[in-house]
DNA sequence: TGTACATCAGTGAACGCGCGTTCACTGATGTAC
DNA sequence: TGTACATCAGTGAACGCGCGTTCACTGATGTAC
């Protein structure tokens, strides 16, 4: 009369999306999804604690018992979402890269890159960063993300995957322009452009704001003027 | 005839230098520094070992048992001059971080940063990054160093302090030649070549060795046009 | 140069704590009729 | 619209492991005479 199946791993739904685990082991998947409303809650009050400790403590101070604790759930409640922190932090990943890069990504499709001109350029460049910043303090963890994501060995993929894709849609968007630049340069260049934005992004977080518009600035107009460099 | 006189604690050697804890009360001075040649040795294998590890699995997986397992020796060995493992990290962060920046102070001095025209300056920022690259791809734990120092929150000042005083002295370097630039405007865009170009490097470190050459000259030809736009 | 003693350096073995994780269960929600 | 049942969601309590850390000790090195 049990439910179980013969070869149905104890306590491990087969909902869940199972992908090949990391070359570590270690599971990044989530498990179930939430269908109940009150279910959907304690997913997202997971993901938003989990976040700001982040933020406060950082990746390796944070566990999943004190999530619990500070979200005010019992630890089975997160066990039956997440299988471990990485997934939880593979999650927030997820979610903060993608919300970035969509923007980035309409930008580019509407031109973004594409002034004529340094200054034309610069506005352009000014305006997505401003989004991408603001994304990024309202964003649960903010920059501790990354530099989580960075720093965790068998989460680095994730970052790189990101910027890569973004690189290469930089690549496709700019490339009629400088027909005369060696596909090679191009590419390193743009790659090089995304990472150091993300730098960029990261430190204007954490500046006070008195210099942040500054600071967001000079990033562009550095940007602008090293893209005239090509031809 | 015990030779622990009244207040002294117990097991905690007056030597060590006792600085103020740090906000959340981690110790991160080093204890006692070693005398013998032989406690020299064991000194440094702990910090070169902690470093390789670092680099193989992340700060957050590193534990001192299994430092002191891979170096070969044990716990009490290690915790005779570590109070715990964020006094290694401070350990290898610090020399890390004041190899890079003596030479680049040196470099300064030097007048790398005054090229009169953008291929003067492009010359002396690829040479000085080439420099800052090998000695971070020689350093035990290289990159993984500056991913740890941003990553925990009690060693991210350490990281900022470096930054801050080295982007202090391209401002006073640079302050002469940009008469019209404004102080404020100078010193963020000084920071932020600062910051860009550990972030640069960390990334040439991780790159395929064909891209680096190209990467490092990109980054230094942005930085070298960027400077041309001061008055 | 040799011996005695003080100090430095490292070991073997264990500790308590809290981490990740799970078990057997109760309560809440959805659904068939 | 109400009841019975299935499924979803979360709890209370505990587990084993390994982490950071320490104790009492042995061995190595340095030094005074």
């Amino acid at each position: 009369m049990t439910s179980e199946t013969a070869k149905t791993p104890r306590g491990r739904p087969p909902k869940a999306a199972s992908k090949t685990p990391s070359p570590a082991g270690i599971q990044l998947e989530t498990k179930l999804q939430p269908t109940q409303a009150r279910a959907q809650d304690t997913y997202e009050i997971v993901l938003a604690t989990a976040g700001e400790m982040l933020r406060d403590m950082g990746f390796e101070q944070l566990t999943t018992n004190a999530i619990c604790q500070r979200a005010g759930l019992t630890p089975p409640a997160l066990y039956r979402y997440f299988p471990n922190k990485y997934a939880i932090l593979k999650e927030l990943g997820d979610r903060l890269m993608s919300a970035q890069d969509r923007i980035v990504l309409d930008w580019i499709d509407g031109g973004g890159l594409l002034g004529e001109t340094v200054e034309a350029r610069l506005a352009q460049a000014i305006a997505i960063q401003r989004k991408v910043i603001e994304i990024t303090h309202a964003f649960p963890g903010g920059a501790a993300i990354g530099r989580a994501l960075r720093a965790v060995p068998i989460l680095q993929r994730l970052r790189f995957e990101s910027r890569d894709m973004v690189a290469d849609r930089f690549y496709q968007a700019i490339r009629p322009h400088y027909p005369n630049t060696a596909e090679q340069r191009l590419r390193v260049a743009m790659r090089m452009m995304v990472e150091l934005s993300y730098a960029a992004t990261e430190m204007v977080v954490e500046e006070p704001d008195r210099d942040a518009d500054i600071l967001n600035h000079e990033v562009c107009l550095m940007f602008a003027l090293y893209l005239d460099s090509f031809d």
